[in-house]
RNA sequence: CGGGGAGUGGCGCAGUCUGGUAGCGCACCCGGCUGGGGGCCGGGCGGUCGCAGGUUCAAAUCCUGUCUCCCCGACCA
């Protein structure tokens, strides 16, 4: 028997002073977990049989698609981390041992399953192989934040697929969406899959899946029939009203105006009648001039995978051959020209490299050669397919990659096909944060009274509520409830505090969240009716005290 | 890494400007009452004021350094 003045379970009736994020707020409150330093947490009791649950879900729907699971350690040694690059990430953890031999704490397990892939995977014959395991993650992260959204410390899901061929991976990597979906979907929660940015060395192809609320770090933009993260996503040209078009370019007097809002003022024009300059540096290409229109903002992430390379802005000294930063426009550049896709054809004012002074009627192409790319942020209220785009915050609890051959070739994972030759495998890694999922569950379903788990992650299936003295006959009767209540299979956690009164008790609930909420006192045995209180909505029902097990169990059934 | 804020009992805070016996609420312990929405009465325990150095007759308070935590941004393989 499960008694809460015997089980620790700390709530609060204050806030953490320094949370801002509900999930943050609650799952102290309530006594789910605490944090012992920046981005360090330990899951308490009642915590951690939240993150079990959520453990067995994502178990059993990775064992389906036929995931086997292994352990592997977080300690991992240096070398297969220099061979596969990822030995210079600044976010991994490094150390030595005694002898100094240089160890790393692993922040994912392409390095070592990939190792142990490459030893014992000799054959076609033995894949299409799925390994996985659920292992605490380290990251030197910059900035933890938002409780358990971000953290140093994390216990993650990694599944890792091996294949002979491109076509083995596509049907593994659809496998993972289908298992990612049924597991999602089983924990309760409100969620998208988004096409992501494959980062720097990741592959071919990703996927986010994506649980909208506030405390999210990520932006996604949604349309009917279109879901991607803000840092790939893509939208329509927009038109917008231009000037009449000029013969030529035509010099006109700005003094003082260097951005954009001068222009307009100056001008009269609108902000999407001029054309905005971000003179920016690369290895390969030097220095590029990247225009977009003067309402659109430059996207970082689309304007790296534009260039194919990294970049930087252009410092001071490096604008001189182009003209004065502040006016600085395409024609007579005598550098490269990127021109961002949202601007349409027409005349458009720009800067003219000289200072107090810019063009009007600049047309592209015309007056200027260019290399068309998307690099514009989108933003809500923009189109796609026609279709307007509303712009969610959203926390990322899984993502899967098509990694191809970016951890095999350097590792040497191979196997001989059917010909005798040799073929590199095909990896495919996929991810999901248990804690993250535990945490938008939070975001996503509290009030203002406390958590409300659906029925598939709360830490118990009833909260107990008893009433009165030990010793009186409700105390008796509670008791006895408890076992019938566990004969039906239901986890019971009984409030059986001497300490408590009524009040105490029904908020400590309300905070911890248990789908159904039972609360035996002496009225009950008055009225021979149990009060049953299902947690969403606080909606009450009176279940006839000599079935009252098998009521609540029915009850029970039919909640979220 | 840039900007901002905070460290005073388990939690939330006041006190710092203007140096002079370290306080409040909750929690906790003991006793009693109460018993269907964080109840009441009485009595208690608990703090080298993050750390180090300095100024001073005297430092939570002033000065210097340092550590830690939070928020915004950058970053996030």
């Amino acid at each position: 028997m499960t008694r809460l003045s015997r089980y620790l379970l700390p709530t609060e009736k204050q806030p953490p002073a320094d949370a801002e994020a509900l999930s943050h707020k609650l799952l102290v409150r309530a006594g789910l977990a605490r944090q012992l330093g920046a981005g360090l947490w330990t899951f308490l009791p009642a915590g951690w049989r939240v993150h079990e649950r959520v453990v067995g879900i994502v178990r059993e729907e990775l064992d389906a698609i036929g995931g086997q699971e292994l352990l592997m350690p977080v300690l991992n040694p240096a070398e297969p981390w220099r061979r596969s690059g990822r030995y210079a990430i600044d976010e991994l953890f490094k150390l030595s041992d005694r002898k100094g031999s240089e160890l790393v704490l692993a922040l994912s397990a392409e390095e070592a399953v990939t190792t142990h892939v490459a030893q014992l995977v000799r054959s076609y014959r033995d894949l299409p192989l799925i390994l996985y395991h659920f292992q605490t993650k380290e990251r030197d992260e910059p900035r933890p934040r938002a409780g358990l959204l971000r953290t140093r410390e994390f216990i993650m899901k990694d599944a890792y697929s091996f294949d002979v061929d491109r076509e083995g991976l596509d049907a593994a990597y659809e496998l993972h969406r289908g298992a990612y979906a049924r597991i999602l979907d089983r924990a309760g929660l409100q969620w998208y899959e988004v096409e992501s940015d494959v980062g720097m060395m990741g592959g071919f192809g990703a996927h986010e899946y994506m649980a909208p609320c506030p405390a999210g770090e990520n932006d996604v933009a949604l349309a009917p029939g279109y879901s991607a993260n803000v840092e790939i996503a893509s939208a329509d040209a927009q038109s917008v009203p231009l000037p009449p078009p000029l013969d030529a370019p035509e010099p006109v007097a700005t003094p003082g105006a260097t951005t954009i809002a001068d222009l307009t003022a100056a001008l009269g024009v609108p902000e999407g009648a001029c054309l905005k300059a971000y003179p920016v540096v690369t290895e390969r290409r030097g220095l590029v001039l990247v225009l977009v229109r003067g309402d659109h903002r430059i996207n970082d992430i689309k304007l790296t995978n534009a260039l194919g390379e990294a970049f930087r802005p252009a410092r001071e000294d490096e604008l001189e051959a182009i003209g004065p930063a502040g006016s600085l426009g395409p024609v007579g550049a005598g550098v490269a020209v990127l021109l961002d896709a949202g601007v349409a054809a027409g005349g458009y004012v720009t800067g003219a490299n000289r200072p107090d002074e810019h063009l009007r009627g600049v047309q592209p192409g015309r007056d200027f050669a260019f290399e068309a790319v998307d690099v514009r942020r989108v933003e809500a209220g923009d189109t796609v397919g026609g279709e307007p785009i509303r712009i969610e915050p959203a926390i990322e609890v899984g993502n899967i990659f098509k990694l191809g051959h970016r951890y095999s070739e350097p590792l040497g994972a191979t196997v001989l096909d059917e010909t005798g030759a040799t073929r590199t495998l095909w990896m495919g890694s996929y991810g999901i944060g248990p804690a993250r999922i535990m945490a938008a569950a939070v975001e996503q379903h509290a009030d203002d009274r406390g958590i409300s788990w659906p029925r598939s992650l709360a830490p118990w299936d009833v909260e107990l509520v008893g009433l009165g003295k030990a010793g009186t006959d409700e105390r008796a009767l509670a008791e006895r409830l408890y076992g019938e209540l566990a004969a039906e299979g239901l986890r019971v956690l009984y409030d059986d505090r001497e300490d408590a009164g009524p009040g105490s008790k029904f908020s400590d609930a309300e905070l911890l969240g248990c789908p159904l909420r039972l609360t035996v006192g002496r009225r009950t045995l008055e009225a021979g009716e149990l009060e049953a209180q299902a947690r969403r909505g606080r909606e009450d029902h009176a279940l006839p005290l000599a079935t009252a097990a098998t009521a609540a169990r029915e009850l029970w059934e039919r909640l979220p």
